[in-house]
DNA sequence: ATTCTCATGCATATATTTTCCATCGCTACA
DNA sequence: TGTAGCGATGGAAAATATATGCATGAGAAT
């Protein structure tokens, strides 16, 4: 492959009219020049520069290497200038992902604030659960995750992780309308205790919201039916057949004949962006987790000002 | 000013994904590859490669610098493809490949005729599966290749690619000599419908041909003995073990006892040169191809003057 | 715990490039 | 016509750069 130091100086050459003077320009002696240029003629087999009274003159062949030189170190010089702007910009590919609420209630905003002030940032939003979420942040396959925990039982955070508390996420429970607890401004867990359940699958963290949250009053939860998506949750709510605990963030709109009701005391799990902490001198990571902490802070305010969430 | 080798070693990474993986295209050690982009980062200040897990991960601003390096080296090789243009001469080096049956029956005569009229040429050739070569070719490690498909499932060829047709290639069965068809001028795929065969590896073509020619006659071939070489094909088939489809491009002498019987009707696959459009400037390219279809005039000719090979 | 794989650093060998200097060819001018 | 001046080139040595082999260390797979 042609060499650019060849290519430069037979380029300072055909501009500077002779092997003095492009030696000067590059700040070398002639002789270097003159020897770059031997060997590139040795290199291609073609003759490039002739002897022309005291000077030199370069062949058709060696005039458009010089040309197309001057195209290969222009773009160079583009390279580099597109690199020094680029130091200290949120730009680049980030690999982010969240456990499906938070990817439905948190992630939706965020993205939206980071593709409007940053269009050179490419993010990728994958669903997972939190344990694989966490194997692969560490191992730098995925870049930010959220993930959460209870906070009477907190999760073990990696070495070399970062972590930003995001929000407290609330759950309330699911009731039929025509519910003996229906009507009631909150509920205490205890209320619960005969209850029969409507749960995700085992291994999510929404089954083990539900079962959590219940073993914390000390109620060891009849599990009726198992569906992994919410609204099938709420429709069988809905049917009279049985009650789901149902976290607030990326919650849908509920049927009419179900009633969600804020327990007492508040039953919360802590949501965090984690990263490496090393990727933190990305700017893309920095910008990414503030925008994720905009978003949640939105989400905040929006539940504190709907008065029928409220619990006294 | 960037370092083309630098930014050569930086691109390799990204584009094969480790270290190693670029040392081993760029034929270094992995030692150097990483040293290079030790001093770019050196010489830029910015970090470019970090680890990841056993491997290493770039930058964004790695990121950045690579792709202004893939357009560099473009650039840089159309300077070459001009160059050569412009002196309207076949020299230079060309790395073409071939899978093994059109490496031996194809490229020889190409190769000589080409080594005769012009000594200035180097050519290294390579013996590869197809899907191999699609890829090398696409990415520039191959300056030409020769490639088939089946004329009813036809290949996708990337972007950017050229191709000519070579030769259509004809696929007869070979059976033992005292075989019940052995007599016979021409054999109907549907009479072979109980044999046992004698194939390639899975994932050569050869092996796919096999299995491709019979399955269109609906007959899902019961593979006996697999071996890679023609040779021991035969060597099975005289030995009464089985049958086997052998294309006629590049067939070995075929022992005594082995009768080879065209199909009817034909069964053939399509050959096909294939280049980066880009490239074709190069008048060796264009040399290579013209010498490759000449050499598959010939070989079509040799075949329709053996009348043991006509299917009436 | 061990065994692999992969990247990296160091010391050393090798290759390349530059400089210095001598030489040669051409031009200008005496 | 001779000769001084200018400019390019080539060889040898010095300076620089680059690649290799090997050792080390980290992470992953078993």
């Amino acid at each position: 492959m042609l060499d650019l130091n060849r290519l430069k100086a037979l380029h300072a050459v055909h501009v500077y009219g002779s092997v003095g003077a492009a030696a000067e320009a590059l700040m070398v002696t002639p002789s270097a020049v003159s020897q770059q240029i031997a060997k590139l003629e040795r290199e291609t087999g073609a003759r490039l520069i002739e002897r022309n009274g005291r000077g030199v003159r370069l062949t058709d062949a060696a005039g458009l290497l010089a040309e197309h030189a001057e195209r290969i170190l222009a773009l160079v010089e583009t390279a580099e200038a597109d690199f020094e702007a680029l130091r200290g910009e949120v730009v680049g590919r980030l690999n982010v992902a969240a456990f499906p609420t938070a990817a439905r209630g948190l992630m939706p905003p965020a993205l939206a604030e980071l593709r409007e002030r940053h269009p050179d940032l490419w993010m990728q939003l994958y669903e997972r659960e939190p344990e694989r979420m966490l194997r692969e942040v560490a191992r730098g396959e995925l870049d930010l995750v959220v993930v959460q925990d209870w906070l009477n039982r907190p999760m073990a955070i990696p070495e070399g992780l970062s972590r930003k508390t995001l929000i407290d996420d609330i759950a309330d429970v699911a009731v039929p309308l025509d519910h003996p607890l229906a009507g009631n401004k909150e509920i205490q867990l205890s209320a619960l205790r005969d209850e029969r359940w409507i749960a995700s699958s085992p291994g999510t963290i929404c089954h083990d919201w539900l079962v959590f949250t219940l073993r914390s009053a000390e109620i060891e939860p009849e599990i009726a039916y198992m569906a992994d998506e919410y609204p099938t949750h709420l429709a069988l709510v809905a049917a009279g057949l049985g009650c789901s605990i149902v976290p607030r963030l990326g919650r849908d709109p509920v049927p009419d004949n179900v009633r969600l009701i804020p327990l007492r005391p508040r039953q919360t799990r802590r949501i965090y962006a984690l990263w490496r902490t090393d990727a933190a001198r990305r700017p893309a990571i920095r910008a990414t987790v503030e925008a994720l902490g905009r978003a949640s802070a939105l989400q905040e305010n929006a539940w504190a000002s709907e008065p029928e969430l409220q619990v006294s």
